[in-house]
DNA sequence: CAGCGGCAGTGACAGATGTCATCAATCGCC
DNA sequence: GGCGATTGATGACATCTGTCACTGCCGCTG
């Protein structure tokens, strides 16, 4: 019997999964949570042996619970289930060891063979994104850059980032400049769509 | 017995979703579709009696797909069932006249209770948003004004946005002006993100 | 029919933004 | 120790953006 915790914050989502699951025999959700600081906590009391994460969450964001997980209860393999699938996610969900990736938008069928595989100690591993996310390539942004165009997608002028950074604004304006080079845009508006659409802001 | 169309892109939700449904002894999924194109054509066929929606869909939206059918098949009634849930959805919705609009993180037993009904031509709107909805007020844009600011979220400079809309440079700058006073933002970055968290664009 | 609001445009102006050159401290790495 | 990358900063410059005033043309609506 594989022993399952489950933690999507769709009310609905969530009840329609433990049903999927439910017609599955040899399966069990041992828990089912709508919060991510929640998971850690409840993974070390029960020990499932799969956590499907979605990465969305309200709290800890799945992600950052799987990363966690692998240090506190690296027994427990982590399933990311997530909705767009930014290729950006993927590769940090791979640098947390995840057991598998997949999108919701996968054929449902898969569920079971994914969960099947991941308590095995398998990989798996959405092909589609994969694809994506190698031709993508590597998030070009220094961290810094990264910050910087998250605080600028807040809405705000060159002079907010700076306070909200302790930075000066014109050392933001250089770290825009740099971003808006690497990722081959016109301004920050669409240095700030293009980063978020791959998953690296 | 309630004769059921769902339209989710999600394959692993649908399938979820189908699981879920398939517990109710009244209710029968006749359709399940994954694109917003087939919705009518099948809905014509089929004849349901209420067609679930989700808004965001390859093809035809939700939203257009259920003014549609409110046209030409008034007898079938429309869940909309979405995701986020921006409060101009949900003006969009009523517009369409639609039977129902819940979220996905509404608890998994009202999925029934609403299907039941709004099959019985009663409205079910989620509380939660109407609330938001009402909070927010109505979209104060005007339609040029929403494709103005559309427009300037694919990340182009004014005279790019004036050349996708045939417009001089000058009137961009003055709808962007208009918009940015109307929502109380503190230039096009701040506008785009609150027309879009609000559903306005 | 007068008035109002939406649509489209022009010109002017201050201020914000994007680019570039340049400098300095720090850190990892060969 | 030297090299490159990252971080942080300054100043100068051209360009873009946001605002305002003002004009004209529709299409409603009282």
């Amino acid at each position: 019997m594989i022993r399952i915790l489950l933690a999507e914050d769709q009310h609905l989502i969530r009840g329609a999964l433990l049903a999927l699951i439910g017609l599955e025999p040899d399966m069990e959700v041992v828990a089912d949570l709508d919060n991510g600081d929640d998971i850690v906590p409840t993974a070390l009391r029960l020990l499932p042996d799969v956590a499907v994460l979605d990465i969305e969450l309200p709290g800890t964001d799945g992600l950052t619970a799987a990363a966690t997980l692998r240090q506190e209860l690296p027994e427990t393999k982590v399933l990311i289930l997530t909705g767009l699938g930014h290729p950006g996610h993927l590769s940090r969900a791979l640098e947390a060891q995840v057991g598998g990736f997949m999108r919701k938008n996968a054929p449902s069928e898969e569920l079971a063979d994914a969960l099947r595989r991941v308590a095995k100690g398998q990989r798996f591993l959405d092909p589609a994104l994969v694809e994506t996310a190698l031709k993508a390539g590597a998030n070009p942004l220094t961290e810094r850059e990264a910050d910087v165009l998250r605080a600028a997608a807040e809405g705000g002028t060159t002079t907010d980032i700076g306070n909200a950074l302790f930075l000066s604004p014109a050392t933001v304006r250089n770290y825009l400049s740099n971003a808006i080079s690497k990722l081959d845009a016109r301004n920050r508006i669409d240095a700030i769509r293009i980063a978020q659409q791959s998953g690296w802001i």
